[in-house]
DNA sequence: CATGAATGAGAGTTCATTCAT
DNA sequence: AATGAATGAACTCTCATTCAT
């Protein structure tokens, strides 16, 4: 009980370091923005010294390119995990990606990474290119993927893919971004458990009683 | 009214200063950020000194507050007028507050405001707050509106309106907020042209071509 | 008498500032080296502060560089003067050319400069070449003419002319090096009164009473 | 003396280890100077890491006294070891003192020392000190005792001795510092196969065809 | 002996803000 | 009303130095 270890605080593993320091910058940056986050800040939070940063990223731009390269690729292959498995029920598959988007991203800390880049991808042309194509396209693909098999098999109306799969998203990406920003003020907006059942309803089964010919 | 002043040059538009400078200040902010934006570049891009920025506000975060509290009005207004005339058709009057908004705002330079205030507001809690308050709530009300006379006369489907009206909102200010951060890598998906008519037809007809019972 | 200027001290004049700043500057670079020496004394030196330097050079390598190419234009533009006015007799435009420089260069705050590119040459080597070819070559050029015209008319030894006009240059050099090195434990070599008449003594008349057949 | 030692390796020559280390400071300190030298380079410069720097010297500024204080003894001897020697043929005894100087310290890595010194004097006022005790003034002592020889037998004209030390001197000390900083613009110039023979002869020759009176 | 992760004071640089003109 | 030179606090980044291993 009193202390197996003699050195309990001292130097800790190096091998930890990285993903500690990119968390600590996560959560600042999603909080106070890129330019606005100090590295003194981020250095605290992850109790380190400020030059202890830098022996792990050369730049405070490095760190942000880490941040933001860190926790996705989990995210993307879960999605096309699920893909494989579901791809004999559409409608679950869609469920199921855009829920699991949800509990992977929408609902833990990874929420802040859309709304970090958003505010910085044209300060940081090239991250927001390889961002681009490796998160929101290979996303969408999963999606389309999912609308097109539901559409062959006459499980869902034939609406064109590639806007309805932006019209889908739109939804599960602003609450996370709002989870991200207005919660304090409305944070009854923030609560998932109203919105998404509401959301899925809606986006499959519309709105009207009885269905219109389409268009607007 | 009595004198042909000689110096028509001199003191031109003084009563437009204002609003030149928080149209410059609110591209840029939207561009590069609130932190990122330097008040040299925004008194360059109104072609005025630095110096005489601070003869019309008091600080940066002056000129931000002006920024977003400028064009604001105007759209509130619209939308309670249209309220007023369309009410007795709510599926044209949501047709229309929808649509109004995206031509308003999501089309406009004003489409920038709500990144800003996304990405600003844990930074301005007072703002949020002022924002929420008088954009946000008041937004959300009309359209909670239309949908309740809809549902009322049997037009819409009884849901849930306060995360319907989240739900609804989500895809435009989405789009709109794309249009701001990653127009450049993914011009193809800010083009309203295919969106919003697909945006339209997925919320009011859904997905399924056999509605389910609800539930997520 | 109790001033005529009611602002003797208020904003100084934009057009003297640059000088004064490398001034100072080149005081600093001096006395303690590139490196060493801190913006902040510099700004502090020149009676402004810090960010005062960043109106007037863009950083401290340009400020470096400004101070290295301030002073040298009068300097090779006298020589040449010289060189033109006194071709006519070979012996004393050497004197004229070794003692002038002397005056406007070693006995001046310019004997600075040569320890500064020595010291700096080989981190700077674009300003190393600019220096080589813009002083360097430059003041050589006008000796080794000295030279050429003396040995023409048979008032000099017909010497290798390159390696002399070096062999000459170098106590003149040193001793503006030493004036800004060991002047304080190495007062009495510093003192040109002894040290000048001892040089054109020597490289005019040599050492040896009766010259030997040349070569070591 | 009474193991084989299984470690040859490990612990191979630790007496070495500070010549190592300040051979790989003195090439860094000439190249760029004191204060912009890295110790982390000097240790990887001698292959250790930059905490075993610390074993050896207490601070950068022990490490750079121990490169000024290393090599000069040596040289020091070998000067007076020749005055004994040739005492007997003043004339010699300068080439040789001279030209011997140029073979141990300019024509090797010692001639970064003299530069290394003309830059830091001002920085280390202590250390300037001791190296003009030790170095400089032993070394003035042997070259003014050469002349005072030589005039006292009548070999050389009775010329200022301490100044003309100087100015003997000077070609020499320039050279090597030459060597140091503007090598690379200025290859020929640091060629000593023909300055060095150029100088002998210019200094014990003198420049004129007829000498004149002496004087300035 | 040797290492290298960690530190933190200090440097160069930026920029919101002021104010004499 | 308008300017822009000047300021100085605050930031990012560096590097001599320490110390647990």
């Amino acid at each position: 009980m009193q202390e197996g270890k003699p050195k309990p605080r001292t130097r800790r593993r190096k091998a930890a370091r990285p993903s500690e320091l990119t968390a600590a910058a996560l959560g600042l940056f999603v909080e106070k923005g890129y330019a606005a986050t100090r590295l003194d800040e981020v250095a605290a939070r992850a109790g380190v010294s400020k030059g202890t940063l830098y022996l792990y990223f050369d730049s405070k731009e490095a760190l942000f390119k880490a941040v933001i390269t860190m926790g996705i690729g989990p995210v993307m292959e879960r999605g096309e995990a699920l893909f494989a498995e579901l791809r004999h029920d559409p409608v679950a598959l869609l469920r199921a990606l855009l829920g699991g988007w949800w509990e992977m991203v929408g609902a833990t800390e990874l929420a802040g990474i859309p709304k970090l880049m958003i505010a910085e991808a044209r300060n940081f042309p090239d991250l927001a290119r390889f961002y681009y194509d490796e998160v929101i396209s290979r996303g969408r693909a999963l999606v389309a993927g999912a609308l097109e098999l539901g559409i062959e098999r006459g499980l869902l109306r034939p609406v064109d893919v590639p806007s309805t799969v932006q019209v889908l998203m739109a939804p599960l990406l602003m609450l996370s971004v709002w989870r991200t920003s207005f919660a304090v003020c409305d944070a009854e907006a923030c609560r998932p458990e109203n919105y998404l059942p509401t959301y899925f309803d809606l986006v499959l089964n519309g709105l009207l009683t009885r269905p219109d010919g389409g268009e607007a």
